[in-house]
Order: structure tokens, then sequence, then C-alpha cells
DNA sequence: AGCTATTGATAAAA
DNA sequence: TTTTTATCAATAGCT
């Protein structure tokens, strides 16, 4: 059609190719839209020009016609896909739910809490387990005020040898002084037990 | 073109729209194809029959030439809206594992385990809770055994009530009956507290 | 599925 | 670009 034939290799000059691309683009669109309403048929294209503008038609709707072919051509439906990876966390979270569910459980048999549900043998368990609790807790608080009393004692002792050493010096320089200087040195403070 | 102008309508005999339908697809294929050739464009094209029988041809790649048309016209990627919504669901999960983790330790803290820690105070405070918890432990299961024997007695008082019942149908019918009878009776069990 | 008379599309030119 | 026009291509109605 037309004045002469035409190869099918892409038509090197410009001009020509764009005045080309014009016309048979505003032909196919029509002829989409001519099969569309003619054969009842469903039609989406989509058109690109070799500069990058988009040229479209579509009879119902890109997007659906679009995922209607996925599915006939069975490539997953990226909703399919959405849907399953939205199920697989939602199953993750009542997973986690569930653990909390039973965490929060647990803690509230542990303050003594919702016993109602626990045998006399869960309860005697549960008696054995905040005792054994309550024994390491005395434990280690001992144990802190020990490590703490025994800081305190260190620095003591390194204080009054830092006492005796000036006292030793100030002797040496030739003053003389009384014990109670010690106190409220600018050098070192007494801290009191 | 043809032998008449048709309208632009669907074409109601059958048999004309599904011939029509069969050249006019080829047609629009072909041009479609000719035009990605002649003038260097990216074409897409999908066609579904009235039957649901799914046409195509894509210079490309339906897919991707799909993607770009959705890129130029501004719709929010299907991938991108994903790719959020999978990031909204690794928060929630995140959150619900902290929770977790906050819940073990206290759970290790009332075990008294992991008590390096905390403080002074915190350990008080812990001890504190425990000796509760332990507290409300031997209260429930004091209330426990109270029910039980409580339970016990009423049943054995029924059973004593019945016991007498039948001795008095016994007397009364005129049979003699010594009181060790009752034990292994058929209508009744004493159950030993 | 072929065959043509016609109509429709479009290449080249303006 | 768009219009014109000469040609070619597509296809409607038949077989």
């Amino acid at each position: 059609m037309g004045r002469g034939k035409v190869e099918l290799k892409r038509i090197e000059n410009t001009t020509n190719r764009q005045v080309t691309f014009s016309k048979r683009r505003n032909g196919l669109l029509k002829k989409a839209f001519e099969l569309s309403i003619l054969c009842d048929a469903e039609v989406a294209l989509v058109i690109f020009s070799a500069t990058g503008k988009a040229y479209q038609y579509a009879s119902n709707d890109i997007q659906s016609t679009i995922s209607r072919y996925r599915d006939a051509v069975g490539i997953p439906n990226l909703y399919t896909q959405h849907s399953r990876t939205v199920e697989f966390w939602r199953a993750e979270l009542n997973n986690l739910r569930k653990s909390i569910q039973s965490l929060e459980e647990k803690l509230n048999h542990l303050a003594g809490e919702d016993l109602s549900s626990l045998s006399t043998r869960e309860l005697k368990q549960l008696e054995r387990q905040l005792k054994v609790g309550v024994e390491r807790v005395r434990t280690r608080k001992r144990n802190v005020i020990v490590e703490h009393i025994n800081l305190l004692k260190k620095k003591q002792r390194a204080l009054l040898d830092e006492n005796a050493t000036l006292q030793k010096r100030l002797q040496e320089t030739g003053f003389t002084t009384c014990n109670n200087m010690a106190e409220g040195s600018t050098s070192g403070t007494f801290h009191r037990l």
C-alpha cells in the first residue's frame, strides 16, 4: 500500500521512519479498535516509539487484560504470588503471637496469677521453680553486696596508703603535721563506708 | 476493504464474526510486527477472542513492555507495592520478636538466671515479686487441697447416707444384716480419704 | 481454507 | 505535521 513496496527492515531515513511510524501507529490502533468492536474481542496494545513515547489502546483495561493473559499462559500472576507471600507472613505472625501468649501465660503463673487452670502437680512444680528463683536472686544480691563492699575496702586501703605516703613526705620535708590534717585534704578524700 | 463496507459494530452472524476475527487478528499481528521492524518501535499486543482464546505479539517481551508502560504512565509498579507490603510484615515480625525477647528475659530473671545486668534495686524488686508469686501459688495450692477435701467429705457423707438407707430397707424387708456388709456392696463403694 | 472485487492503508511528495 | 494521491495490502462476501 503506497506508491511503492517497502522492504521489511528498519527504515533508515529518519524522517521517513518517523512519518511511517506516525501513520502506521494510527492504523494499528484503529485496527485494534475495530477488531475489538467487530468481533467482540478483548484487545490490549502498547506501542513505544523509538524515541520512547508511549501509545496505547485497550478495549477493556490494560492491567486486567494482561493479568488475564498471564493466567491463560500460566505465568504465575503477581497477585497470586503476592497473596501467597502475605499468607506466609501471616502464618509467621500467628506463630509468634502464639509464642507470646505462651510466654505471657508462664509469666502470669510465675506472678501467681491465672492459676486456676493448673493441677496440684503443676502448682507444686511452679512453687519449686519460684523458690529456686528466689534463692538465686538472693544469692546474686548477696554477691553484689559483697563485691560492693570489697570494692569499697580496696578503695579505702588505697586511700590509707596514700595518706601514709603523704604524711611520710611531709615529715621528710621537715614539716610536722597532726593526724587530722588528712581529713579534708585536697589530694585525697576519705569515703564513708 | 472487501466487497462491501462494514459498519463499526459487533458482527451478529457468528460464523462471519469468527471468520472476520481470524482474518483481522492475523492482519493486526502482522501490522504490529511490521511496525516494530520498520520503525524500530517496541510493541506489545494481546488479543482475546470472544471465546477466550489468547493471541499475542511482542517485539521484546510482554512483561517488560507492560512494566515500561506502567512506569511511563506512572502507575505504581506491582513489584514496588509488593516490596512495601513485605516491608510492613517484616516490621511487624520484628516487633513481635522484640516482644518475645523481652518476655524471655523477664522469664529468665524470674528463674534467677542472667541476673548480672540487674542493679541492686532491680534485684530487690525481683525478689519481692517472686515472694509474692510463691505466696500466691501456695495459697492456691492450699485452696485446691481444701476444695478437694471438701469434695471428698461431701462424697463420704453421701455414701454414709446411702448406706444407712440401704440398711434400713434391708431391715424393713425382714433380712438382718451385719454392718460390714456395706463394704464391697455393688450399689456403693467407700472411697478411702 | 481459497478467490476476487472492493475498500482501506499508506509511501512518496508537497 | 498533515494532505494529497497513486498504489499496494487487507479483507468481506462467496465458494
